[in-house]
DNA sequence: CAGAATCCAATACGATACTG
DNA sequence: CAGTATCGTATTGGATTCTG
């Protein structure tokens, strides 16, 4: 079960915190580096260029450089890539579904010992 | 998309290394802290303490103390627990059909370069 | 039995600056 | 444009030892 969990290759745990983003963001088709950049806003070159290697070694993603100067490189999601949507969907509508409730029971947690001015339970106002 | 991505609790990232195996674990039923102890043979208490107390935080398990000397301590999937199961089960089918490629790939990756003794693609032998 | 305490190593993530 | 280089920090997972 679960064969191969080593870390970065568990079920729950495919790659690392861009991954999954990367994925949505070739799910229409392929992209350029920079426009990997924008919608991830918050995410580094540095951290961008090794989350994409490492998805190309797992052969999850293509990298391809055109002809032309600056020459363009595009990412583009393999047929092995295109595999991990049907999981990411089940997930994603799990988080969808459930991820508030997990999160307000967290707070609630989290509030027991410190209830500081008493904001009260639901204090959660999900970011994104 | 992802809400509330912030790494401990994105979709793909549900908790760390084990939360998904003590979650299988618990499937059939409550067990106790050291019959979680044996599947999961290389963890430690000190993780499989604080991962379980993570998830009774997030309200994904229960935490029971019975009476008795020394006192029996049981784990339980709530309700919002079992609720994983079945996205688990989507990546865990994912995970058996692609897994393996995924894992060649990566060999077959790293040993470009490095060819060492030749030993040819497919040097893959999944480690449980 | 079910952990708590302490210490430590590996890694992941990020900021910043620079380049073919 | 699409990175690379360097550095620093935070978090994670683990080994070991001890206890109510």
């Amino acid at each position: 079960m679960f064969a191969g969990c080593s870390h970065t290759a568990s079920p729950f745990r495919i790659g690392g915190k861009w991954t999954a983003q990367i994925i949505r963001c070739l799910e229409a088709g392929p992209r350029r580096f920079s426009e990997l950049e924008i919608p991830l806003r918050s995410i580094t070159p540095k951290v961008l260029t090794e989350t994409l290697r490492a998805m190309e070694r797992d052969a999850l993603i293509t990298r391809t450089v055109h002809a032309g100067v600056p020459a363009p490189v595009t990412y583009e999601l393999t047929p092995l890539g295109l595999t991990l949507l049907a999981p990411m969907a089940a997930c994603c509508a799990w988080a969808a579904e459930h991820l508030p409730t997990l999160l307000d029971a967290r707070d609630a947690h989290d509030s027991v010992g410190s209830p500081g001015v008493d904001a009260g339970v639901g204090t959660h106002s999900a970011q994104s």
